[in-house]
DNA sequence: TATTGTTATACTCTATAACTATA
DNA sequence: TATAGTTATAGAGTATAACAATA
């Protein structure tokens, strides 16, 4: 990893460092994407201010709409939600009649997960709110082209866990 | 927003929609920038397992490193923390004997920030740690260049804030 | 009056262990 | 034994209000 000759390599990995090497946070990966997520979901949370929904929750919504009949655990892995932080959020969509737990036909552990009448209706008026959001997102980008670099540029950092 | 002639226009804003415009989760700017910066700040916290530190610490050492002197509340905004939630973190740090306060010269209400002798040596090897984080983030984006890209997107959400 | 640092507090998100009922 | 869902709990991270000292 450091062999001799380091000196003459400078900055291959961060950006601009002054003498001793300590990087300017602009140019830092990792804080540069923290910075950009919380705005994002901050733009996220204010275009939700009608219809109050948190980011995880549009998503587990959003997942249910997509592929019905999911197990609950299924949902959360394929989110990256541990199953035991699940079940509040789930207990939530429920209590607000958005979705439902219904008993699994072969195995009676899991549940398999469903939106209502309702969920349907809100996915709708949810997928609307959402598209002015993510167009407000594309615009800052400069359009769909650069929106897809971004997301090719993001799928090479995330590999195979997609 | 909704006018009439819409239908012309599908996944305008957003990627792959199903019949009722329901995105795929891998579509979805805010999602993928979630998934990658939880990954990157894994892999940072994994890279300093010999030297606990977490991000946000690392960030405060850094412009500490580069600016000395800067008043707490200073350091707080330009990284985007609180300055109440500041208090412990510098309450750390100071206590491993990293960074110290120091009364400022003109205004007897704030303190000056500065690193430490074994501050310094510390910044020294935190840098190394950060530069292997950060060249494996670069080379799984396919070099520096994708890097420089990837910022640039970034900046653009970021906007006139970062 | 306003600002700096501080305390206290609360709420969200996340992580782990342990329980139950099934398999 | 292992898995699905659940409960309880603890730790971060983040947000606001209020206070003392100083400007």
């Amino acid at each position: 990893m450091a062999g001799p000759g380091r000196q003459s390599k400078l900055e291959q990995a961060g950006g601009p460092a002054d003498a001793s090497g300590v990087p300017e946070m602009a140019t830092i990966i990792g804080y540069k994407l923290r910075r950009a997520q919380l705005l994002v979901f901050q733009d996220f949370i204010d275009s939700f201010a009608e219809l109050p929904l948190r980011p995880a929750e549009f998503s587990v919504l959003a997942l249910i709409a997509r592929t019905p009949g999911l197990k609950q655990s299924d949902i959360a892995a394929r989110l990256g939600i541990k199953r035991a932080n699940f079940v509040s959020l789930m207990d939530g969509l429920e209590r607000r009649g958005l979705a439902e737990r219904r008993k699994a036909a072969g195995d009676k552990r899991s549940h398999s997960l469903h939106l209502t009448e309702q969920g349907n209706r809100f996915v709708a008026r949810m997928v609307e709110l959402w598209q002015a959001h993510e167009q407000r997102l594309v615009d800052s980008l400069g359009g769909a082209a650069e929106r897809d670099r971004l997301i090719a540029l993001l799928d090479r950092i995330i590999g195979a866990k997609g």
